[in-house]
RNA sequence: UGGGGGAUCGUUCAAUGGUAGGACACAUGGUUUUGGUCCAUGGGAUCGGGGUUCGACUCCCUGUCCCCCAGCCA
């Protein structure tokens, strides 16, 4: 990864406070906590590149861990692509240790046990709907639990029972015995834990309760010795709990730091609204090219470098914000122009023939990889009489400024040789299908000593020596800037989606250099945009996907 | 009508009592064998009202607006 600019923000601030304060040996500690219950996104590459950039900055150490405390929404399959995503963002070795939850359940039940011999848990049998009314509401304070005073005894008796499996899903709770008339509704004696007697999928049936969030969450960063636990602002609330929790067990108390999480324009990330558009295959798959997930950015042809300057470039603060879809594609060009190999590249075919130019004859014409960088190298690129052009390079009535072909203009074909429209031909609806030119022998290359002006440069590839290729072009999957907003129920936000979130072009024309692409390889298609070879891809049918148009100052 | 947070160029982040600055976006010009890149220039903001101060984005008072919270989800 590129060089690392400091981060200075209100978190980095209190963490050199911390330092300053302690003694020689202190060392930060901080992690990224995903529920594997779906595939990550960009939003956690910013939690991502937050807890790892810190660590590194400070010297300190950063863990995943995986905040498994749910077996009804998990899944192994999310922890794999979960620790490949997080591998291809870091780097392999960048990643730490890599840790469960689930893996400090006995801890974690120790813990509940300590709770309730100190009198501040206790085993509640309401139903989940009388606990729902007991607990009031913004303006109502709740009601004691008519189970809240059972002796610590009863209390342990029954946990166990709860532990052996002896009830069913719903029948007990442990709850924290805090205060149902606390204004913070999160402090009316939250659940600890419940039953579920379901397979988890790494402790198996081992446990038929588990921890509840904000029970569990304080544990799991004491237990690692996290010195700063950092998450996003929705949790304000319940640090109150988390600061609770540790007090009353009187063990590592981590302190609790929120941000605010990255949101973007023209897409979804709740994690429940993305399985929605998998599960009715809206997209193809969490890895389609449209999603924001970074499976699905990395198929788009992102790389980690772009995606860690477009969050670094954000930074970190506490007021909520929405980033423009458009600085992250900044940042991806930026990073594109430096690494993709230039290519030519027509998506929209028609056939320009060059009349004073020898039936047969074919030049190999010398290509530079690419201008930023002279250790690319070059190639040699076929030209002949017949070539393919860009559709919208040729125009029959040119609008002023058109600095393309036209009856009449002269353009450089690029590394090829200037040529002059005479003629071109149209079908019986109207439809151009072939632009006629003459040559000018005198500038192979596409340059010519004599002073003059030749205003456009157009990209072709030689019909003969072409190869066809599937070309995907991609919008906005969503063309309302808040796809969620103003909606009436959950299941509208799908109607939002851009009917031209995919443009499929089957018979787009490459140069014969392309036949050596590897999958996941970055192009940019001359004068069009960067592209990339998609997995879909065989050696008998190329498949690109545009990853990001090139910038154009020409509007029509 | 409770509790918790937040308000600075169009967007995002700075400025911690001392010239409101950067990036993206936008506009204009230059370079260019990509209408790309690159370079230069420009417009553009402290939510409102009071107060303290030589001096306020910053401190105090007051008002307004926005976000989050009533899962046995995280």
């Amino acid at each position: 990864m590129n060089n690392d600019t400091k981060m200075n923000n209100f978190i980095t601030e209190i963490i050199e406070n911390d330092i300053a304060n302690n003694d020689n040996n202190y060392k930060i500690s901080t992690r990224f906590p995903p529920e594997p219950n779906g595939f990550l996104h960009i939003g956690h590459a910013k939690s991502i590149f937050l807890n790892y950039g810190l660590a590194k900055q400070y010297n300190g150490k950063c863990n995943l861990r995986f905040d498994d405390t749910n077996p009804v929404k998990e899944n192994i399959d999310y922890i794999n692509s979960i620790i490949s995503d997080v591998k291809w963002l870091l780097g392999d070795k960048n990643i730490g240790e890599i840790l469960y939850a689930s893996d400090y359940f006995e801890q974690m039940h120790c813990y509940a046990l300590d709770l309730i011999k100190k009198g501040y848990a206790y085993v509640d049998d309401q139903t989940s709907e009388q606990i729902k009314k007991n607990r009031g509401d913004y303006n109502i304070i709740g009601t004691n639990s008519p189970f809240r005073e059972r002796t610590i005894d009863e209390n342990l008796k029954l946990f166990e029972d709860m532990r052996k499996g002896l009830y069913e899903d719903g029948e007990k709770v442990l709850r924290a015995k805090i205060s149902m008339s606390s204004k913070n509704l999160n402090l009316r004696d939250p659940i600890m834990y419940r039953i579920l007697k379901v397979n988890h999928h790494r402790t198996g049936n081992k446990w038929p309760i588990y921890p509840m969030y904000d029970w569990a969450h304080g544990l799991e960063d004491s237990i690692e010795g996290i010195t700063h636990s950092i998450c996003t602002l929705e949790f304000e609330d319940h640090r109150p709990i988390y600061d609770w929790f540790l007090e009353k067990l009187d063990i590592y108390h981590p302190q609790q730091i929120e941000f605010a999480k990255l949101d973007m324009t023209y897409t979804i990330f709740s994690k429940r609204n993305l399985l929605k558009l998998v599960e009715k295959q809206l997209v193809n798959g969490w890895d389609d090219p449209r999603m924001p997930t970074i499976s699905g950015l990395r198929r788009r042809g992102y790389t980690p470098e772009s995606i860690k300057n477009f969050i670094m470039s954000l930074g970190f603060a506490k007021s909520k914000t929405v980033s423009d879809l458009n600085h992250l594609e900044h940042f991806l060009r930026e990073n594109l122009n430096l690494i993709a190999y230039r290519v030519m590249a027509v998506i929209n075919p028609i056939k320009l023939i060059i009349e004073n130019y020898p039936d047969d004859k074919v030049e190999y014409m010398e290509v530079e990889n690419n201008p930023e960088d002279k250790t690319f190298g070059s190639r040699k690129i076929a030209f002949s009489k017949e070539l393919y052009i860009e559709r919208e390079d040729f125009s029959e009535n040119p609008p002023k400024k058109f600095f393309r072909l036209a009856v009449g203009n002269e353009v450089r074909l690029r590394n090829g040789y200037y040529v002059v429209c005479n003629d071109f031909k149209k079908d019986s609806l109207g439809n151009i299908t072939e632009v006629r030119c003459s040559y000018d022998p005198e500038t192979k290359g596409g340059w010519s000593n004599d002073g003059r002006k030749v205003r456009g440069t157009i990209h072709w590839v030689s019909c003969k020596h072409s190869l066809n290729a599937e070309v995907r072009i991609y919008d906005k999957l969503f063309d309302k800037e808040n796809p969620l907003k103003t909606l009436k129920d959950d299941d509208d936000f799908t109607f939002n989606i851009s009917p031209s979130s995919i443009n499929t072009i089957e018979d787009a024309k490459v140069e014969s250099f392309l036949i050596n692409a590897e999958i996941n390889q970055k192009f940019q298609f001359l004068r069009k945009g960067y592209f990339v070879l998609d997995s879909d891809s065989t050696s008998k049918k190329l498949i690109f996907n545009q990853s990001v148009a090139l910038r154009s100052s020409w509007n029509k």
